[in-house]
RNA sequence: GCGGAUGUGGUGAAAUUGGUAGACACGCCAGACUUAGGAUCUGGUGCCGAGAGGUGUGCGGGUUCGAGUCCCUCCAUCCGCACCA
């Protein structure tokens, strides 16, 4: 080591130490509302802390927003830049059930190891307005939300959710019979008969039309885990977490209405700047179709069935009807003689789960149930059948089969024997159904000739004008289930007396979460909460309090509004802070939350716009979704000898082998595993055999899986920033590739970045010590500063922070081969980098300026196109398209005389062949192209 | 099946409005320095070819003076939804 190079080393870990520390004492990243800036609110998705810590993919969008925030904050802006917990959920229940150990604590313990985490990548949170979902202060605020939702409902006239009292008051006067109230009552009634009801039937009748409802619900139950799952915690018919098999079940559950909200949801998404991916994603949740219902009379009954289709013009083509099996009419309109088979077939329906019933596509069943209906404009009778491919869930839970223009009709009348009667001109129907949606309507009565188009038009005419139905829309998106029966989650600020749900007062918020004996459902099945005592609860109104508590996404859906104000008591946030930052202007975060999180925070946002609490109705402006960091795990292989084979030892028939992932760290860069460390690592593999290559080495197979515990293949930060530094670990991060893109984690490019980070440093340093030039820069060196300057500003402006990376390493190498140590040129640069690397800009900008605070206190420099300007240019010479040499020429030339230029020159004699050119293309300061 | 995205060297990738394909970095090759250290520096590196040159952005076509970029057909991979009437 020599002596002289002690002070001219990249000390990175003293530096970052050293910052960190200074960061927190200075209150840095410390933010107020400033009237004289603009406000700029950039936010990361908040984690949920689980156990296991941060691996280095966790903070790839935290890197990118850390950069941006602080870009703006550089440019002017007065930048929020929060970070909190999701610190409600499964796992640390789970765990919590297994140990004893209160869920809060383990919550705790984890949070202070992601903020350590956290902490190390120096991101510049204002940790002063932390928010925990699970923290009585906050869910305080959820449950005060859920209390507006409650006592909303939605009004279609004036198109918005408005206070219940409106409602009430409507009632009052003239029933429910002109209602514009989005409800799930089928009663009508009218003024004095609402006056005649009991306060418990109105409640009854209230609960069908509130934004937060009490009602009998099929839900997703999960035995195992003892609770209700939303749609989208369900992967593939089982949960998420887990991976436990998942029922359907009929229970009283809260759910909120954001059926009510599907239009403005789906308008909304035309106003924000998100990936196509995901609105699509989101259009397809919501899965809006046009059509119409259509009412079927039942034959020798008073019934109507109602269907909804989206092809009313095809209605001519109906042969038969077919019902869910779960369908309400169904054991009514059975005839006697099948009134055993349709039972028996409802029988087995129920046995499927919702997942057989994916699974089982392909196999046609169904039942007939004896009846007819009549066909509204022929008269005809029509067969009613049930059929587990009629979901009761979707439209009205029965459809008018159109065999000839429906693939699932086509085949159920098929294996069943019904009518296929074809309403297609010049279609042949003999194979399949024609279900393309241009065509000519034929066999059809008054719609023969027409197109699908107009007949659409003309049917809905025809069938309101008859009143049989109505033009409709239906959408796919349910209302959501918000009842768990777990324990660690918000208490509802409900009770309930002589069974009617009351809300608790203002003042008696937050319902705290109560001490229980155990975090299991009681022995008769009621959920965690019905074990605590009743001094447990930091109230006890009615009879009982709520058991159930509310789902994971209900402190999610609002906790970007509490960042703003995150201590006030007495609001959620107070309203000019609210006023002053806004939507979120950048949201960054997985595309896992798509149709989860992501909708219902908008639902949210649109009910506290629409009751006047907030300004805007959408809250993410702009979203980017980060790739995924995946890992990869190494495979092993055990022969049937139980050896453990080098992976280029298999023979060609690996019969008998079997896989093993092992953990990553104990490999060598080769890919060799670590054979004693094997042997120590795990018992199985203590007295381990092994069948080594050629080498002597046992080479494991790399696959690229998810980065999680179970695989053993999570890399962390911690690690890193230990060898390398933070900012090389930020840098890196960025410089592997678009954000946006997902990626498998390989940490061998990261001496790249770490070697250019030295390079940058030795540019300020000479003969061991720190030392700049204060004499005027040279115009070599301005030119590249400002080209790095407009280049970095550009793709920081489209969130390209990887080409961003590379623009320093370039402007780096360039300024080291000029020699340039100059302190202007140097400072301009550090600024700019300081959102990428923060410690060794702010400890560099430190030496240049002893007294100031903070480099990003300072201004980001702004490109001046001056020094960018060239004189000449090498034009590329192509003939056919085909570039063949260069020529440098002064680019005052015109295009003519750029042309004569190059025909005067032998090059292009020669390229030419003695040839005229037909054409010559000359883009000036771009392209000569020769047509030959 | 429907919807969305992606396909470029040995590897991660760049090319922002159609204008020099492969910037930057890893790796590799050769060399310098050295107490071989994962340090630093120099040169080379798409493929074929000794070279001149040819060829090259998943396949095939098209538009254009000129296509990684625009249009059409197909293929592959990934993601989301899915008996949705």
């Amino acid at each position: 080591m020599c002596f002289l190079q002690a002070n001219m080393d990249y000390t990175f870990n003293l530096i970052e130490a050293k910052w960190r520390k200074l960061w927190q004492e200075r209150n840095t990243y410390k933010v107020t509302e400033d009237l004289t800036k603009p406000k700029f609110y950039v936010l990361d998705m908040f984690p949920y802390p689980s156990g296991a810590g941060l691996h280095v993919g966790h903070p790839l969008g935290y890197i990118a927003s850390d950069i941006y925030a602080r870009y703006k904050r550089l440019k002017g802006f007065n930048v929020l830049h929060p970070m909190g917990y999701d610190s409600f959920g499964l796992p640390a229940e789970q765990y919590a059930i297994q140990t004893g150990q209160h869920p809060a604590i383990t919550t705790k313990e984890n949070i202070n190891r992601y903020r350590q985490q956290l902490d190390l990548m120096g991101f510049s949170f204002d940790w002063s307005r932390e928010v925990r979902t699970s923290d009585p202060s906050y869910y305080k605020w959820t449950q005060w939300i859920f209390k507006q939702l409650f006592n909303a409902y939605y009004d279609t006239s004036a198109d918005k959710a408005r206070d219940i009292e409106i409602l009430v008051a409507q009632f009052e006067k003239e029933g429910n019979l002109h209602t514009t109230a989005i409800h799930d009552c089928e009663q009508q009634f009218d003024a004095p008969t609402w006056h005649s009801f009991t306060s418990a039937q109105k409640e009854e009748v209230l609960q069908q039309y509130r934004m937060a409802y009490l009602a009998e619900s099929w839900v997703n139950w999960c035995p195992a885990l003892g609770t209700v799952l939303a749609n989208d915690e369900i992967v593939n018919g089982v949960s998420e977490r887990g991976g436990h098999p998942v029922e359907q079940k009929r229970m009283m559950q809260w759910s909120m209405r954001i059926k009510a909200y599907a239009e403005r949801l789906l308008e909304g998404l035309e106003r924000v700047d998100w990936t196509d991916a995901l609105k699509e994603q989101q259009r397809n949740w919501i899965g809006k179709s046009k059509g119409a219902s259509v009412h079927f009379v039942v034959k020798n009954s008073n019934l109507q069935i109602e269907v909804f289709t989206t092809r009313p013009d095809t209605i001519f083509g109906v042969s038969f009807m077919v019902l869910a099996p779960e369908h309400p009419f169904v054991n009514e309109i059975s005839s006697p003689d099948q009134a055993a088979t349709i039972q028996a077939y409802q029988q087995q329906a129920a046995l499927k789960t919702e997942r057989d019933r994916q699974a089982d596509v392909k196999n046609i069943t169904g039942a007939f149930t004896g009846a007819y209906a009549i066909h509204p404009f022929t008269g005809a009778e029509i067969p009613i059948w049930i059929g587990d491919y009629v979901l009761a869930s979707y439209g009205t839970g029965a459809v008018m089969a159109v065999p000839c223009g429906d693939q699932r009709d086509y085949d159920f009348a098929k294996h069943f024997g019904l009518a296929i009667p074809n309403i297609f001109a010049d279609q042949d129907i003999s194979a399949s159904a024609f279900t393309e949606k241009e065509g000519v309507i034929a066999n059809s009565d008054f719609l023969n000739g027409l197109d699908i188009k107009s007949a659409t038009e003309r049917i809905i005419d025809e069938i309101e004008r008859k009143g049989i139905g109505q033009g409709k829309t239906n959408y796919r998106l349910r209302d959501a289930v918000f009842s768990r029966q777990r324990y660690w989650g918000e208490p509802f600020p409900v009770y309930y007396k002589d069974g009617v749900p009351m809300l608790v007062e203002d003042t008696q918020l937050p319902v705290t979460l109560p001490e229980v004996d155990a975090y299991l459902p009681t022995e008769d099945g009621e959920p965690p909460l019905a074990r605590a005592a009743k001094e447990a609860w930091s109230c006890q109104l009615g009879d009982r309090m709520e058991y159930n508590t509310m789902p994971g996404w209900a402190g999610s859906s609002w906790y970007f509004l509490r960042y703003i104000d995150p201590h006030n008591d007495s609001a959620f946030a107070d309203a000019s802070k609210l006023a002053y930052w806004k939507q979120v202007d950048l949201y960054i975060g997985g595309s896992e939350h798509a149709t989860g999180h992501l909708l219902y925070a908008r639902f949210w946002t649109k009910v506290l716009f629409d009751l006047g609490f907030i300004s805007f109705d959408e809250p993410f402006a702009k979203l980017i979704n980060q790739g995924m960091i995946l890992g990869k795990s190494a495979i092993a292989f055990i022969g049937p000898d139980q050896k453990m084979y080098s992976a280029d030892m298999l023979p060609a028939n690996k019969e008998g082998f079997r896989e093993v992932r092992i953990l990553i760290d104990l490999l060598n860069d080769d890919d060799s595993i670590q054979l004693d460390a094997l042997k120590a690592w795990q018992p199985q593999f203590a007295n381990q055999v092994f069948v080594p290559n050629a080498q002597g080495k046992v080479i494991v197979q790399r696959e690229v899986d998810k980065m999680s515990k179970r695989w053993y293949n999570v890399v962390t930060p911690d690690d890193l920033c230990e060898k390398y530094g933070a900012d090389t670990l930020r840098m890196y991060e960025m410089f592997l590739g678009p954000l946006e893109q997902s990626k498998p984690w390989d940490t061998k490019g990261i001496t790249g970045v770490h070697n250019f980070l030295k390079k940058y440093w030795r540019l300020f340093h000479s003969d061991g010590k720190f030392e700049l030039s204060t004499e005027a820069p040279s115009s070599q060196a301005l030119k590249t500063l400002h080209k790095t300057i407009k280049k970095l500003t550009d793709d920081l402006d489209r969130f390209s922070f990887n080409t961003g990376v590379s623009s320093f390493m370039i402007c780096v190498n360039e300024l080291t081969e000029q020699k340039c140590n100059n302190r202007h040129i140097l400072e301009q640069l550090t600024i700019l980098m300081a959102p990428y690397a923060p410690h060794i800009c702010e400890e560099l900008w430190s030496l240049m300026h002893p007294e100031a605070a903070s480099i990003f206190n300072e201004t980001y420099p702004i490109c001046n196109p001056d020094f960018l300007k060239e004189s000449t240019f090498d034009y590329p010479v192509s003939f056919n398209g085909k570039m063949r040499f260069k020529l440098s020429l002064e680019l005052s030339l015109s295009a003519a005389e750029v042309e004569a230029e190059v025909l005067s020159k032998p090059e292009t004699q020669k390229w030419l062949e003695g040839k005229t050119p037909k054409k010559i293309i000359v883009v000036h300061g771009k392209i000569v192209n020769m047509v030959l």
